[in-house]
DNA sequence: TCTGGGGTCCTAGGACCC
DNA sequence: TCTGGGGTCCTAGGACCC
């Protein structure tokens, strides 16, 4: 029989992050709805929810939900600085910390005082970041993240081990980090609409709902055996870039600009991440927002933009007959695969002279499409070359 | 809920190899 | 000549998250 541990996970939750660093940095919004970006909602402040207003709602609706809402324009570069600041508390507080997005994080607190722990880490983001946050506390990731997620807006929630099952069960499926709308008719159709109803149903049962990962995991999930520890500096698989196409829908044969941008765009944050990738993704949404993704997977990696140009040129002409009947209205590209160009790059070098330099030196050229890189700056050093590829972060 | 931009992971079929 | 079972890679699509 399982056993639950002592709650040494804390998820750390920053509140309607967006539209809090827009209050923050200009105090006449306290207090008020805000909205972040026009479109779409990326973000709201809580006076804006409490008038049903969502991110991800288009922006009519939103403007209609709450006609007294301030609309500002997203300000990213504030956004990062501040997660910086409050990755760095994280820091301070947890030997081990798992950032899973701009304004999120998990925290290993076995040793420290989980409670007390807790209330300084909220503090002190509040006075040296001047933002809300919620956490939450429990055994597990996932129990962690549900219970910071119901101690918003600027709370804290622990969950004693004793209690864990007792503060799951009752809770919707849709609580469950993973269960979306597709999986939540699913278990509705089955009869499920509580945690507690898929703990009480058998794995094999959930397998044949679900198949069978979904199914092992969300019996487990349910009965709280997911034990996935906190880990530190998980490494990126994929870098991508998309653009939706103003009405009225492009033509194939006006897209070519658009993916040239693309192309720039990825390429661009691949150098400077110090990233090669081997398959290049392609996709396309319409106007009834199907979709449809063409792919290729290269010999060698690379982040070179022309490559990567030449490549979505081909599988845009592989899309033709998809595209033939209907209207684009966005195109992005995804690079995965990825590598780290850094160790990669530099281990063939070593020791190279003559042809095998000047055969290296095309190498780099074709994969990672930096003409900045010399001979001489080839002869000089690893470190040198590092200079040129490193990661810019 | 009529929709932006950035990601992750799973599934399933086919090709190919042993 | 007919055939099994297993593994890996590639492609396309789907679901989900922030």
């Amino acid at each position: 029989m399982f056993v639950s541990g002592p709650p040494t996970i804390l998820h750390a939750d920053l509140d309607a992050f967006f539209a809090s660093v827009e209050q923050r940095d200009d105090g006449r919004l306290l207090g008020l709805p805000v909205i972040v970006g026009g479109g779409v909602v990326l973000a709201c402040s809580y006076e804006a929810k409490a008038r049903g207003v969502r991110s991800g709602m288009g922006g009519r609706k939103a403007r209609e939900l709450c006609p007294d809402a301030i609309v500002v324009s997203p300000h990213f570069e504030a956004y990062v600085e501040a997660s910086r600041e409050v990755a760095a508390i994280f820091k301070r507080t947890a030997p081990v910390v798992e950032r899973v997005s701009i304004d999120e994080a998990y925290l290993d607190v076995r040793g420290l005082e989980a409670i007390c722990g807790t209330a300084a880490l909220r503090r002190t983001v509040r006075g040296e970041v001047g933002l809300p946050i919620s956490v939450g506390v429990a055994s597990t990731k996932a129990l962690a993240k549900i219970a910071s997620g119901l101690a918003k807006p600027d709370g804290l929630l622990v969950v004693a081990p004793e209690e864990e099952l007792a503060f799951l069960h009752p809770l919707p499926v849709e609580r469950l980090w993973g269960v979306g709308p597709a999986t939540a008719r699913r278990l509705h159709a089955a009869g499920l609409k509580t945690v507690g109803d898929i703990a009480r149903t058998g794995e094999e049962a959930l397998m044949a709902l679900l198949g069978p990962h979904g199914g092992r995991h969300f019996h487990a999930v349910a009965h709280n055996r997911v034990v996935r520890p906190v880990v530190t500096g998980r490494r990126r698989r994929s870098i991508g870039s998309q653009r939706a196409l103003g009405m009225p829908g492009k033509r194939p044969d006006e897209l070519d600009p658009v993916l040239a941008g693309l192309a720039d765009r990825v390429t661009r944050r691949m150098r400077r991440a110090g990233h090669a990738g081997r398959t290049v993704v392609l996709r396309l949404r319409f106007d009834d927002f199907t979709r449809a993704t063409r792919s290729r997977t290269l010999p060698r990696p690379t982040c070179a933009t022309a490559r990567v140009l030449a490549t979505l040129r081909a599988l845009l002409a592989d899309a033709r007959p998809v595209i033939a009947s209907r209207t684009l209205t966005l195109v992005g590209v995804t690079v995965t695969n990825l590598e780290t160009a850094f160790g990669q790059l530099v281990l063939p070098l070593h020791g190279a002279d003559g042809a095998a330099l000047d055969a290296a030196l095309d190498e780099i050229r074709d994969r990672y499409g930096t003409h900045a890189v010399t001979r001489a700056a080839l002869l000089d050093s690893r470190d040198t070359l590092a200079t040129f590829l490193a990661p810019g972060e």
